[in-house]
Parts: structure tokens; sequence; C-alpha cells
DNA sequence: CCTCTCATGTAAGACGTTACATGATTCA
DNA sequence: TGAATCATGTAACGTCTTACATGAGAGG
């Protein structure tokens, strides 16, 4: 149940509305967790439940449909984070993603159109790299938890850059000499 | 449907039992995809529905409980898995990573407890760093993607280390020079 | 007035994990 | 003979995504 803990986790800097939560999960840390409202109040709900949660105001200007919860954490709440935060993750770092998983078996695919999604994916990091490199010059935070993570971002992120870089090429090496190693295929 | 489509790629190498498909995904590419078995048989049969696999072989030595049973890619399951090896990925990349979830929240837990995670995170990159290297050094095959995709896993593997490094120095120097700037967190 | 953002929620279905049950073969 | 590995499968449970329905407030 880690949204639950991301929820609580975030209820320590200040007091939200469900919809906010899911939008600081998203610009904070979108690329490690990714969140959406059909899991968010479900879990507010059970939190509320268990005692982990409070309401602090309800806002209800109409008279139809649900009022505007902002959430707050509790004492019990702090506690049961705390006890999260301590204990011992699970050694398993799990890394979805579409365009990797293809490129594992682009030598069954054409050569051009693997070039054509390898500059595809160049371009797109870039744009994000350069986004990630504007929202870090102009954080306001001082916090060393968030500036060394953001840090982490960048790095993996050029890192990948430059290999898509160095793949880019390689491939175009194996195109222009004409080799036909891509064939000979093996996988134990 | 991406098991699916691992499963069809796999196929192309050679005729695989259920058993050895998930034995090849977690040691060719466990560290982007993991799998069971709850779902490997169950595609299987979907594949199977679907005519994009077919069974090579059933070796039947006992009579009970059910054969074991070698599968092969048909022609249809070649095209299937090409025609998506050239689609378009959605440009969504999920990590996700139960130490960085609670990194991310370390400044409300314990500081000494947080850099105790840090080297029990060291450790098992460094393990990892030090497997990957030595694959990589014994690997019998000459796949260009194959190659490139665990140089990938290694250069991620060691800037992840080179970060955790860094981490841990700078929350050491917190610690010393005692500043409470810990406390003055914020986020937007 | 219309659109965008803020805001809350549910239902259906897809996807994934865990635990269990079964049995053959291989090797020390 | 016993343990490890190879091998297949299901049931129950949990998680996640998608799509939908609803409505308030702000600003052009």
């Amino acid at each position: 149940m880690p949204i639950k803990h991301a929820i609580l986790g975030l209820l320590h800097y200040h007091d939200m509305h469900g919809y906010k939560i899911k939008d600081t999960i998203e610009r904070s840390f979108g690329y490690v967790w990714s969140i959406n409202y059909g899991q968010i109040y479900p879990n507010l709900k059970a939190l509320l439940n268990e005692g982990l949660i409070s309401i602090a105001e309800v806002n209800q200007a109409g008279e139809s449909g649900p009022g505007r919860r902002r959430y707050a954490i509790t004492p019990n709440g702090k506690a049961a984070f705390r006890a999260w935060v301590n204990s011992n993750p699970e050694k398993t770092m799990i890394l979805r993603d579409s365009f990797l998983m293809r490129y594992i078996f682009f030598g069954f695919g054409e050569t051009t159109r693997a070039v054509e999604m390898i500059d595809d994916q160049i371009q797109l990091y870039q744009k994000q790299l350069a986004r990630r490199r504007d929202t870090y010059q102009k954080r306001t935070s001082v916090d060393l938890y968030a500036r060394l993570i953001s840090e982490l971002g960048m790095e993996m992120n050029a890192a990948f850059l430059r290999w898509l870089a160095r793949v880019r090429e390689e491939i175009i090496q194996t195109m222009d000499s004409g080799t036909e190693i891509l064939k000979r295929r093996t996988i134990s």
C-alpha cells in the first residue's frame, strides 16, 4: 500500500485536498510514481477510517455533490508513516518502459524504423532534461532531499541520452557496413 | 498486453516451455520487466487461441497432470509481433522503487536510519553491478542490441551508485554541522 | 457565455501477485 | 533417498487504469 504512505508523507507538508495530492505527486515525483483518482479517493476514505488522517475543513458551497474536503494528518498517521519510512525497503526496483521493451527486439523489426524511434526518444528526453534543469534552477525549497532527488532525475536522464546517442551511432555503422551480424542472434 | 509481446519476441529465438520463458525474461531483462506464472500460462493459452503460437511438442511421460508443452511462434505471430515493434511506444516511463519512495520523505524520519538505509542500497547495487559486469564479460552472444542494453543497465547502476555516495556525504555533513535546515521544508 | 481549472467520486475491467497443488527428472 | 530444478496450472486477492458523471469558481 505505497499510495497510502505517499499521501501521509505529503500531508506532513500541509493539509490538502485529494485533487491537490494527485497534482503534487505528479509534479513532484511523477516519474517515480503515477497515480489517478480511482486510487486517491478510496485510499483517503480508508485512511480516514483507520484514523490516520482527519478532515480539516469542508467547503460545501452548493448543495448537491460531495463537499470539497481538506485533509490533515493525525498523530497516529505521523507514527504510522514514521514506522514505514524507517522500515526496510523491499529490494525490487521496477523499471517499465515501452520503448525499452520494443528496443530489446529491434533486431526483428526494420532498422530504419528503429533509428526513427531512437530519434523520437532523443527528442523526448532532451525536452524532459531541459524542463528538469529549468525547474531545478527555479526551485525555491532549500530541502536537501528534494534537491538531491531532482539531481538524480537529471543525471539518469543525461545518462540515458548519452546511451541513446551511442546506440544510434552503432546501429548506423552496422547498416553502412552491411554485415549480417543482426541475423546471427542467440539468447541463453 | 506487453507480456504477450515479450513471449512472442522470445519465441523468435527458439521454441520454449512456459517455464523457460519466465526464466529467460527474469535473467535477460528482469530489471525492465518481471513476470510470474499467474501471467505466463493464461497468456500462452490466449496466444494459442489467437493462433499466434502453436504447440511444437508435448512430452507426457507420466499420466496425470498436464504435459510439458514446447511452444513455437506461427507466421501470424511473427506478423503481429513485427507490427507491435514498429508501432509507437507510449511515452510513459515508470520507475518504481521502494527505497526512493522512502527517500523522498527521509526528512521526516531519523537521519541515522537514513544513512543506514543508504549504506544497504550501496551494498546492494555494488553487488548487482559486479554481477552485471561479470555477465557482460562472459556473454557469448554477438547481438548488438543485447550488448547495448546490458551496457545501459551497468551505466544506470553506476550512476545510481555515484548519486548514493554523494547523498550519503551530504547528509553526514548536515549532521555534523548540526544546522536545522532539515526542518525548514516546503513543497509547492 | 464559455472554457479551463479545481474538485469528488464510482464502476467495470484489466492487470499483477501470492499461495497453493501437482508431479517429473536430475544429481549428489 | 532426498533435495533441487524443471514443469504446469488455478483461485483468491489486490492494485491500477479508464471512462464516466457531476458540479463550483475564475477569467477572458
